[in-house]
DNA sequence: TTAGGGTTAG
C-alpha cells in the first residue's frame, strides 16, 4: 500500500468509529462499518481486516452482569470477531490471535482463551505467542472456577518461553494466583525477580491484603523504593478489607498531607471503612469532596456511597444517591435492599426487588439474603416463603447457610417457632450454628425456655466456644428471673473457658472517632462522662425507670450488678454524645454486639427524656430511637 | 496496531 492510499484510508477510516472512546457500540453499528470496508475493498488490505477484527474483538470485554442485555450484545460481537477470524482471507497473525486471547480474558471462563493460544501454537505459519500473549492468557485464569489448573499451565508455558521476567507477565502472574488464594505460589513469582517494579509489588501487596496478613502488607508498602496513587490506594483497601477502617483512614489522612492523588478507588475504600466504622461526618466529607472536585460517580463509587449513607445510619441520603445514580449493577441494587432491611424498612425493601427485577438485572445470593431479611423485618412469612423457593426454582440458586438462617428468623420472629424447628429439621443440608442462634434468639423474644434449651444444645454442639450461645440462653433465664439457670450458663462458660466478647460502642464527634469499652474509663474526658452518667441514672429514676439488673449477665465477669448496668459502653457512649455534640444533634452509635433489653429500655426512655434522637446500630440492625419508641418495635 | 498493580453488596 502506497503511504498516500494508507493516509487516505486512516483518515477516513471509519474503524476508528470503533474506538471504546465512543461509548456503547451497537451490533448495527459494526455491521455498518463492515459494510462500507467492504465496499470500498479496504478489507483487502490485511493491515486494515486485521485492525478491523482487533477492534470489533475489543468492544466486546468487559464484567457485565450474565444475561443482561449488555452481556448479550458483547457476547454477539465475540462471536462476529471469531467469525471474521474463520472467514478471513489473510492467515491469522499473533496480533489478530492476541486480540481475542484478550478479549476472552476479562470473560468468566478461560477456556475460550486458551483455544486461542492453541490455535497460535498449531497455526501452519509458525506463529509463536509472545509478551502480549502471556500477559492475556494468565489474566484470563484466576476469576471464574475454583480450577487453578488452567493458570498454572499458562504460568509454566511462560517460564519455558522466557517471559516470566516480562514485568507485565509477572505481575499478572502474581495477581493470578492472588485470586486463587494461593498466597505462596504468588510469593514464588514475586521472589523470582530480584528487583520487581512498583506494578508487582504493588501486586504482591494485594495479594497479601486479600490473604489477610496486614502487618506484611504493611512491611511491603513501607519497603517500596517508591509508591504511587495505586500504591497507596491498594494499602488502604487492605486496611479496608481486613476491617482495620480506623487505620485505612489514618493512611488516606497521610496520603492527603503528602499531596498524592485521589482517584475514585481511593474513595471507595474510604467509603467503605466509613461504613465499618459508621463513620457519617468523614463519609460525608468524601462525598462533597467527590462534588467539590466532579469526580464521576462510577457504579460503583455511587454504590459504596449509599452502603456507607446506610450503615452510617441516614438510609434516607443513601437512597437519594441511589435513585440520582445513571448507571446501576446487581451490586447497587443488593446494597440498597440491605440498607433498607436494615432499617427496618421490609416492605420497601421489597418493592426495589421488584423494581430490580423489571429492570432485567439478575438477582445473587446476596440479593436474596436482604430480600428474606426484608421479609423477616416486615413479619412477611408466607411471601419470603415464596421468594426462598423461587431462588432454586426461578434462578437456579442453591440457598445456601445464611438463607435458612434468615428463614429460620423469619418464622421465629413471627412467633412460629414450631415451623422455625421444621424447617431446621427438614434442611438438605447440616444446620450450622447461626440456624440454631436463630432459632435461640426467637425463644428470647417468645420466652421459650425449653425449646431455647435444645437450640443452645445444638448451637454449642457445633461451635463450643460460641458466647453469643451462652449470652443468649443467659439472658432468656434472666427474663424469666430463673437465676439458677443464669449461674449454670456462668459456671458453664468459665468450665470451657468462653469469654463473651467485650461490647464495644463507637461514636462520631467533629469528625473524630471515639471508641469505648464495656467499664471503661480511659478517655480523657471520662470524668465528665461519669457525671453524665449520674445525671441519666437520676432523671430515669424520676422518670420512673428502675435498671433491669439481669441483662447483666451479659458482662458474666462483672459481680456488681447495678452499676455494670450503667457502664455497658453504648451508654458510655450516649452519655459521652450528650456531652459532646451540640444541642439537639441526633447521637450515632455503632455497637458490635446486639443491644441488651436494658440499654435498650434505658435508649427508649433517655431519648424521651433528653429530647434526642438516638440511632444504635447494632450487629444485625439498626434502632431508631425518639421520644420514647423505638423504630424496631422492640423486635430484634 | 495489543499489555500489568488499587475500587462496591451478606
Amino acid at each position: 500500500m502506497t503511504t498516500s492510499l494508507r493516509n487516505i484510508i486512516t483518515r477516513h477510516n471509519p474503524i476508528t468509529l470503533l474506538d471504546s472512546s465512543f461509548g456503547p457500540v451497537a451490533l448495527a453499528h459494526v455491521h455498518q462499518i463492515h459494510a462500507q470496508l467492504l465496499v470500498h475493498g479496504h478489507l483487502n488490505y490485511p493491515l486494515l481486516f486485521v485492525q478491523f477484527l482487533a477492534a470489533v474483538a475489543l468492544l466486546s470485554p468487559s464484567n457485565t452482569t450474565p444475561s443482561s442485555p449488555q452481556h448479550h450484545e458483547r457476547q454477539l460481537l465475540l462471536l462476529y470477531s471469531q467469525r471474521l477470524l474463520d472467514y478471513s482471507p489473510h492467515p491469522p497473525t499473533t496480533f489478530v490471535l492476541n486480540s481475542l486471547i484478550r478479549a476472552h480474558s476479562r470473560g468468566p471462563d478461560p477456556a475460550p482463551a486458551f483455544r486461542f493460544y492453541r490455535r497460535l501454537l498449531c497455526s501452519p505459519d509458525a506463529l509463536s505467542p509472545d509478551r502480549f500473549t502471556f500477559t492475556f492468557l494468565v489474566g484470563s485464569c484466576g476469576r471464574g472456577g475454583p480450577s487453578s489448573a488452567a493458570g498454572e499451565i499458562a504460568h509454566a508455558a511462560a517460564l519455558r518461553r522466557g517471559f516470566v521476567s516480562n514485568p507485565h507477565v509477572h505481575s499478572a502472574l502474581i495477581r493470578m494466583y492472588a485470586q486463587f488464594g494461593l498466597l505462596d505460589a504468588a510469593r514464588r513469582v514475586y521472589d523470582e525477580l530480584p528487583d520487581p517494579d512498583l506494578v508487582s509489588r504493588t501486586a504482591m501487596l494485594g495479594a497479601v491484603a486479600a490473604a489477610g496478613d496486614i502487618v506484611l502488607a504493611r512491611e511491603l508498602f513501607d519497603s517500596m523504593p517508591r509508591r504511587d496513587p495505586i500504591a497507596w490506594n491498594a494499602m488502604i483497601a487492605g486496611y479496608s478489607q481486613v476491617g482495620r477502617s480506623r487505620e485505612a483512614l489514618e493512611l488516606f489522612s497521610s496520603m492527603q498531607l503528602e499531596g498524592v492523588r485521589v482517584s475514585v478507588a481511593t474513595l471507595v475504600s474510604v467509603l467503605t471503612a466509613c461504613a465499618h466504622l459508621g463513620a457519617l461526618d468523614q463519609g460525608k466529607w468524601v462525598h462533597a469532596y467527590m462534588q467539590r472536585n466532579r469526580l464521576r460517580v462510577t457504579v460503583t463509587l455511587g454504590t459504596a456511597l449509599v452502603d456507607m449513607y446506610s450503615k452510617c445510619g441516614d438510609v434516607g441520603r443513601g437512597m437519594d444517591v441511589f435513585w440520582r445514580m445513571q448507571e446501576k449493577n446487581v451490586y447497587t441494587w443488593s446494597t440498597a435492599m440491605s440498607g433498607l432491611a436494615m432499617h427496618g424498612a421490609g416492605k420497601e425493601c421489597l418493592d426495589i426487588f421488584e423494581l430490580m427485577k423489571e429492570h432485567g438485572v439478575l438477582p445473587t445470593g446476596v440479593t436474596f439474603v436482604s430480600v428474606l431479611r426484608g421479609c423477616s423485618v416486615a413479619g412477611l412469612v408466607e411471601e419470603g416463603r415464596r421468594h426462598f423457593d423461587s431462588m432454586r426454582d426461578q434462578y437456579g440458586i442453591d440457598p445456601w447457610h445464611q438463607h435458612y438462617g434468615c428463614m429460620v428468623d423469619l418464622y421465629g420472629r413471627a412467633g412460629r417457632l414450631d415451623d422455625a424447628v421444621h424447617f431446621i429439621n427438614s434442611m438438605p443440608i447440616e444446620p450450622h450454628a447461626r440456624a440454631w442462634g436463630a432459632l435461640l434468639n426467637a425463644c428470647r423474644i417468645y420466652r421459650n425456655i425449653e425449646l431455647g434449651e435444645y437450640a443452645m444444645k445444638k448451637m454449642v454442639e457445633m461451635e463450643s466456644k460460641n458466647h453469643g450461645a451462652y449470652v443468649l440462653l443467659s439472658n432468656i433465664y434472666a427474663e424469666s428471673r430463673n437465676w439458677g439457670g443464669v449461674n449454670d450458663v456462668r459456671e458453664s462458660m468459665k468450665a470451657k473457658g468462653v469469654r463473651k466478647e467485650p461490647g464495644c460502642s463507637v461514636i462520631e464527634v467533629g469528625g473524630e472517632v471515639h471508641e469505648f469499652f464495656v467499664g471503661d474509663n480511659s478517655h480523657p474526658r471520662y470524668r465528665e462522662i461519669e457525671v453524665m452518667l449520674r445525671e441519666i441514672s437520676r432523671r430515669l429514676r424520676l422518670a420512673g425507670y428502675a435498671a433491669k439488673t439481669n441483662a447483666v449477665m451479659f458482662d458474666i465477669e462483672d459481680e456488681e450488678k447495678e452499676d455494670a448496668v450503667c457502664w455497658h459502653s453504648e451508654k458510655l457512649a450516649i452519655a459521652f454524645g450528650l456531652i459532646a455534640l451540640g444541642e439537639g444533634a441526633s447521637i450515632r452509635i455503632v455497637k458490635n454486639l446486639r443491644v441488651c433489653w436494658d440499654c435498650h429500655d434505658a435508649t427508649k426512655l433517655i431519648s424521651k427524656v433528653f429530647q434526642r434522637d438516638i440511632v444504635v446500630r447494632d450487629r444485625n440492625r439498626f434502632h431508631h430511637f425518639r421520644d420514647g419508641m423505638c423504630s424496631c418495635m422492640d423486635y430484634w
